[in-house]
DNA sequence: ACATGTGAACTGCTTCACAGCG
DNA sequence: CGCTGTGAAGCAGTTCACATGT
């Protein structure tokens, strides 16, 4: 299919901001965009814009723009986006609970097959269809339903045990919100959540900028 | 103050990341750790973390690698992580609620001291300490209690509206948990946390893969 | 002898600028 | 003529390699 080149990640990260844009787009009823338009609301350029497609072929029409429900097909097929994809969540804590209910999973195509916990009290319980799950099942379920996608809820300390496990039951995608960097082979895509990461990053800005303003 | 040069937010990042795991590793009685160990961690290398550490001062002994306690000291230092920030919650949704209750927040010096909705249903619910206030106290609260930053945990289509009330406020980080970017004067700083765009990433590292080994 | 700190080299992402096509 | 698509140039972040200090 397409890839032929190693992609990077930013571009990918910018591919999703430009989906989210082409739809809210085509639900106010317009047809065509330029990529000055997605720059603006993406916070890059046009020239970026047209760079990022183009890595994947020709999607617009000089002098035009590109033809929004186009560019969105084309968009969806190249992120994966076609199927549904099966996430199981690890940990019905706090974070685990509110992603499991969470409606924007499905509406993208993200189906939560299961959700596990080792807590026996938590075990058994159930929001909608979901019913919380043994971490004990869990080589077993993985074997049998295939999820694609493994979203790890769980305290830092406890991540890469849950990773390793899930390494080796064949999961190739993890989101990983716990606060701990987790080790995993090469063929293994993470991508972290780390929320006291972001806050930091805030805290920084913050301090320094007060301390640009003090000179 | 530090900061003479642009930090790049790749840097910030990984000392975030740096000092979790100094954090993890005094906690299990070390007292000192080399670059190396620093880096088998944080996913990186040595010489990055060494030049990380580097723009902000020399913090090791040659031959020896770098004192805990004192790294620690000047990671939360370089941070900002030295005093509590104010933080508010804007949408008591489930991500809102979800937020409103995680222990990390406070554990870290990040002290929630508002929630806000305009959902009337919501406004008035408390959990421990915490009232869901009206939205429309918004701006008289930041006014009185100058909370440092805001983490806008409310639907895409009203993100922006949002951000330019808390800007026009005069808060100057927002953690923005909508699939939306928003736009911003150059003072403020955004972090985003999109888990639509991070699930999307996961997707398309998965369906490349495939498309590699279809070859 | 060992591990840091850092200029220099390198890699790769971003921006520029213009040719190409509708 | 307008806007895309893209080589070439520019720049920022990473890696290298070694001088430096303990």
């Amino acid at each position: 299919m397409h890839l032929v080149k190693r992609i990077a990640e930013s571009t990918v990260r910018r591919l999703s901001i430009y989906l989210r844009f082409l739809e809210e787009s085509a639900s106010r009823g317009l047809t065509t965009i330029s990529s000055e338009e997605l720059a603006r609301r993406g916070g890059t350029t046009s020239a970026q814009v047209r760079k990022d497609l183009s890595f994947f072929g020709s999607f617009g029409k000089r002098g035009m723009g590109y033809a929004i429900p186009e560019l969105t097909a084309s968009l969806r097929d190249i992120l994966g986006l076609r199927r549904e994809w099966r996430v199981i969540i690890i940990g019905a804590g706090k974070i685990g609970t509110a992603l499991a209910q969470y409606r924007g999973f499905r509406q993208r195509g993200f189906l939560v097959s299961a959700v596990y916990d080792h807590d026996a009290r938590k075990i058994g319980s159930k929001w909608e269809a979901l019913v919380v799950r043994d971490m004990e099942q869990l080589e077993k379920d993985i074997a049998r339903e295939h999820p694609e996608i493994a979203v790890l809820a769980i305290p830092g300390e406890d991540a890469q045990t849950a990773a390793d496990r899930l390494v080796r039951a064949g999961i190739k995608a993890i989101l990983n919100f716990a606060p701990t960097q987790i080790q995993t082979p090469p063929d293994v895509t993470v991508r972290n959540v780390n929320m006291a990461m972001e806050l930091e990053g805030l805290s920084f800005a913050l301090s320094s900028r007060d301390s640009k303003l003090d000179k």
